[in-house]
DNA sequence: TAACCATACCCAAACGTTTGGGACAATCGT
DNA sequence: ACGATTGTCCCAAACGTTTGGGTATGGTTA
């Protein structure tokens, strides 16, 4: 009684019945292809079951399907967080395609931590998902490594690592755009706030910075950090007390971005006009600041279906590349041209 | 060949021949109660079992226990949308709660549109969802009312409606801490940004604030909005033109505050000093801004993992009331005493 | 007209569980 | 010493699909 809810107890048998036909046949009408329809039916009982289907509404049952066929048509997918507005957006993305694409789609946090890591993927592997998609991919792959040890299909979105596809946003030109957009403002003393060491989005993000400052004989100051708020601002603290004289931070996210706006304006100087700042991924909030950040903007949305979609081409036994989707930088009011100050 | 993997090809009867037992027995020792497992086999049997499952790495296979008791397991989640960290962390909540439960959730969008909501509820429920989780009610419940209609089981959370099943956040309490708090530092001429009139989180937490002031004999400017940053900024905008001699703006979403913070300076005016801002919701990034925001802190987490049990008491056949979690009040620099300027 | 071939179907097994109803011993009460 | 009870287990059906075989029916072909 309790939570007994006759959704659709119409099953083929129910369709076969009224039809007078058998189930096989009514299975091999509604779910073949077009091929096999033909050779199930002529096109008259075929236009029949069709009808009778619609007319009762009827909605095959996923379980008694997988259970069949050993596909669930279902897709894991871990992140470090999904309130991190980042990866959620990514998930949406996924979600969508997967809709798209008769897929479902399941997302768990797994905060960073390898043993998350992997309890996580036992989970879904116990619900038996068809593959897994990666946003909390470690650049150690060692995790990585089990799980394609096991012959699990999966892709990576977000991060890359080791050799798996994936689908990224190409981070070390994201880091370039930001390095010459400050050259051109005439930055010379310089910090970057680097995220975690374990992610190649952070990695990437600043070694292409670096890289660009160092061709053009600048030496860059550097720290990593949490993603969020507050590891911007103790990252952003201590660039500042290591050289008081910095113009120009850059924070490979928009969280940690805006920690280090807080730690510049806390160290009595005005940001964006003592010291520029950038972060990464324009999100929403990155133009609706009270002082409008320049940012990376990562197709993130796009990121996510195209991992989905990358992932279907992998369960179809291809072997796709991965993807680098172009970055864009957006310049805002937080990297004012230079002016020589007093 | 392509993704096939053998994850778990151990199953019931891979230990019943093992132990040399039937199926049945294997199943009753495995999943039943212990009443029933004491009839099903003798102590020292029902440990042989329980060894040769664990030396196999026995994983019961979800789709056909799900076939024959018909129960999923599953719970569906509709959220406005998953990149509004709100409802990001209240379904991490959730999420949680499910993996704790035994229960498998996942979260779609419907953007706050009655059509996606229905087909999002199709979807579910042609997964053969145990229940729902809903994150998006409308207060004329129209929806809502469609799914009791249907028997499916359900609760709401973070908003209510009608008479359903909810876990909320004391919004109308929250409102009213932000308006003593407003009093309590003197101002006399403040708006509300409200956010959208169909959702009971804004209507509540701006009725609170405006019950609170009429009550004191001051009648409050309102005005409607979408819950995000720009939202926000246009809502200010227009409370600004409309009394230009405000002192302080409730906000009901950190999001939406951070859109006044920037409608407050885009008017040339301090925010802060000249005009007071408070949020709702208390997010990572309220603290963090560069202008740190009084926020009412509502436990997100909570609600989410509060939500779940509900449901699952709901799905158990019993009538649980709705729970009303209590916001808390912290204040920040956003929002310091009024001092009489020039 | 016999052999043949499509055409349009149906039969039955299988996927891995759960669950109501036995079956067969050993033990008990008297 | 006999029927009744209990303890321990097995049998078989069912959930809703899919899929590798059939098997009639009718029409061609030689």
């Amino acid at each position: 009684m309790p939570g007994r809810y006759k959704s659709s107890s119409v099953t083929l048998k129910t369709i076969a019945q009224a039809a007078g036909l058998d189930v096989s046949t009514v299975s091999r009408v509604l779910s073949g292809s077009p091929d096999e329809v033909s050779r199930a039916a002529s096109p008259a009982t075929a236009a029949a079951v069709r009808d009778w289907a619609q007319r009762l509404g009827y909605q095959p049952n996923p379980h008694a399907k997988s259970l069949r066929t050993a596909r669930s048509n279902l897709i894991g997918v871990l992140v470090p967080r999904l309130s991190d507005m980042v990866l959620a957006t990514i998930y949406e993305g996924v979600e969508d395609a997967g809709a798209r694409n008769g897929l479902a789609t399941f997302v768990m946090n797994t905060y960073d931590r390898p043993a998350e890591q992997r309890a996580r993927i036992d989970l879904a592997l116990s619900r038996h998902v068809d593959g897994l998609i990666l946003g909390d991919a470690h650049r150690d792959a060692v995790v990585l490594d089990e799980v394609a040890a096991r012959g699990v299909p999966f892709v990576l979105v977000s991060r890359y690592a080791s050799k798996y596809p994936s689908v990224t946003c190409d981070d070390y030109l994201g880091g370039r755009l930001v390095a010459e957009h400050f050259l051109d403002l005439g930055h010379v003393k310089v910090g970057v706030v680097a995220g975690e060491p374990f992610a190649s989005t952070g990695v990437d993000r600043s070694s292409g910075f670096v890289d660009t400052y160092r061709k053009a004989g600048i030496e860059v100051l550097t720290v990593n950090s949490a993603f969020d708020a507050r590891g911007g601002h103790e990252a952003a603290e201590y660039l500042i007390k290591q050289a008081p004289n910095l113009t120009a931070i850059f924070a490979v996210n928009d969280f940690a971005a805006i920690g280090v706006l807080g730690a510049v304006r806390d160290a009595g100087l005005r940001p964006g006009r003592d010291v520029a700042v950038a972060g990464y991924n324009d999100t929403q909030l990155a133009a609706e600041l009270p002082l409008p950040l320049t940012s990376v903007r990562s197709p993130l949305h796009t990121m996510g279906t195209r991992a989905l979609e990358l992932l279907v081409s992998v369960l179809r036994g291809q072997n796709p590349s991965s993807e680098r989707l172009a970055p864009e930088l957006v310049i805002r009011e937080s990297t004012l041209p230079l002016v020589r100050n007093s």
